[in-house]
DNA sequence: AATCAATAATTGCTTTGACAACTATAGCTC
DNA sequence: GAGCTATAGTTGTCAAAGCAATTATTGATT
């Protein structure tokens, strides 16, 4: 379920590798976390459908873009999610180009019982760093996104 | 060739979205650092022809394991940079089973005149932390990763 | 020496996510 | 209101990378 690269004796200097493998094992303790709650959904699944909950109604475009993810990969997320019965997809009353992304009872249901699944992997994640680090390394990274934003 | 997430109003503050979207606007930059030197190769194939020039000759395995990349990727990987004649697959002479990688005389004139091309990005991209929070942001990360290893 | 487990590389399969092409609708401009 | 452009969502295609299974070889144990 892992990459298979957790062996490696030296820790990585590459920023660049540094930043993948660290992504890579935040996203497998978040789903090793779910399959431990028997939830069987990706990360991003779960993702999509807290965002719903927190932010209410809204449209494929919206929740991609909230999530940063490319429209074609949102449509198969949703076709996943409205599949199992998590969300429902309702027409546009004032649009009829647009969706109405609603969460199910289930769906709503299961957000709920997740709770703070994520804040207590990522609190487990950063245990290592102290409040002020946590806070600088969202900063840092947060920058550096403006930065490489901006230089194209 | 950059993910087309680029126009979202307002910083992700969600650490897994954070970590992805760096890392793959750093990526993008790499890569078109590359293309803009007319170099038709992504940064994982040029960083695997660096790591073979700086540290010599190695197997297959190791090169894997310096890029903590999957041993099939690695394979996929030299396959690729074999074809474009970077590289050339002698056989070990004390283990059959395996490989000795080299970089041929175009792969190390390659990777000379490449030369610090991933400073150079990186220098853009870190552009706006100065040198102690460079080294933090480093830090950070690794210590995160050390913790996330650890937890399973 | 025979056997058995570990390791090296390869291959097939799968998932993820990006991009491009397409259709339908909205909204602006003349 | 005709036409143009922008936007919403869907679909097809593609490459990257991880995993499992396979083959060949090594090295250790009996």
């Amino acid at each position: 379920m892992c990459p298979a690269t957790r062996d490696t004796e030296k820790l990585p200097e590459s920023m660049g590798v540094l930043l993948r493998l660290v992504k890579s094992e935040l996203m497998c303790a978040m789903e090793e976390e779910l399959t431990a709650q028997g939830v069987d959904l990706r990360h991003s699944q779960v993702h999509a459908l807290r965002c719903l909950y927190l932010s209410g109604p809204m449209s494929a475009g919206e929740l991609a873009r909230a999530l940063a993810y490319d429209a074609g990969a949102m449509t198969r997320l949703l076709d996943q999610l409205e599949e199992r019965g998590y969300l429902h997809r309702r027409p546009d009353p004032d649009d009829r180009r647009a969706l109405r992304i609603e969460l199910s009872t289930s769906g709503t249901a299961l957000v709920r019982k997740l709770a703070d699944y994520k804040e207590r992997v990522l609190d487990r994640a950063l245990g290592a760093l102290d409040d002020e680090e946590r806070r600088r390394l969202t900063d840092y990274l947060q920058r550096v996104l403006i930065t490489l934003r901006q230089s194209h």
